[in-house]
DNA sequence: CCGGAATATTTCAAGCTTGAAGGTTTAAGC
DNA sequence: GCTTAAACCTTCAAGCTTGAAATATTCCGG
């Protein structure tokens, strides 16, 4: 019997399934998400994602800080802060020593909000990953950790 | 089945805690592949996507089956495959019985392009999650599948 | 054969995202 | 003080994405 493995499968191939097993959880947990949002807050994602750092820095945050804190470019931090401001959840204030610089703070009505949204995310999030117990779930989260420590340079 | 509710520290905060872990691997190791298309083949992910499911599917597809294996919109699809077209990658061709329905499929230089493109992208995904030995990969990928178990009804 | 339901695809508006370019304002070196 | 660099933000074009509406074609019951 010859035990002539096809192609050693290597170990590039373990991650490649690896890495379309996390999208395919992403896209479907994000998807749901998604539609949640939209149909029962009439709101997305990005400015869920947004609300969110303003509700944890509750002083305000400059935009590249905002920009920053949620890896996304510049710029899009803009539109979606627009957004925000025209629907009256977040506003804009100037920083008084620094005329380049504007803080973004979500409004009194943009907290109430949130505080709805964020609770309805997390029955939401539950409903999507309840597959995994406690203990399995925190292993998965330290395993997933553990797989880009190398090549990562920003943990936090 | 399975329904415990405690009531202190409850188990979505951990589906919560796994959810914004996959989160962060996913758009760290999605950014990098990005950026590596963007730099070294001038392409997108979507693009490589839908390039991909036709390298599997030879004969073409049609552009319904097409949006269903990427489970994306069907109106999306039709742009991604215009700008394929337009590069010569990909060919829409008409089908016999039906003059709704259109094939798609790889041109030679698209099959070319693509395996190239699939070997970077193999290389690329294994540098960005090589922190996880092969047991421990193939680990996290059987607990992912089993986190959306419940509530999932296409698996594939 | 006719008319409505089903199928297949495209078009569209709105929003997200990036990378690059532009415009101000501030800081730093000299 | 002046000049140059840095920091901050916005604007822009291109592409992705969705959900909904619009076309076109096929299928099917009667």
């Amino acid at each position: 019997m010859t035990k002539e493995h096809p192609a050693p499968s290597p170990a590039s191939k373990e991650s490649l399934r690896l890495w379309l097993r996390i999208l395919k959880v992403q896209r479907m947990v994000e998807g749901e998400l998604r539609e949640r949002f939209r149909t029962e807050f009439d709101t997305t994602l990005p400015r869920f994602d947004v609300m969110s750092a303003l509700y944890r820095y509750r002083d305000g945050m400059k935009m590249s800080e905002l920009s920053r804190a949620l890896k996304v470019s510049n710029g899009n931090v803009t539109g979606i802060v627009d957004r925000l401001a025209e629907d009256g959840l977040a506003l804009r204030v100037p920083v008084p020593g620094d005329r380049r610089a504007a803080m973004v703070r979500l409004t009194k009505r943009g907290i109430e909000v949130f505080e709805a949204q964020a609770a309805a995310h997390e029955v939401w999030v539950h409903e999507a990953l309840g597959g995994l117990e406690g203990e399995e779930s925190a292993m998965v989260a330290r395993m997933l950790d553990h797989a880009l420590t190398e090549g990562d340079d920003d943990a936090q």
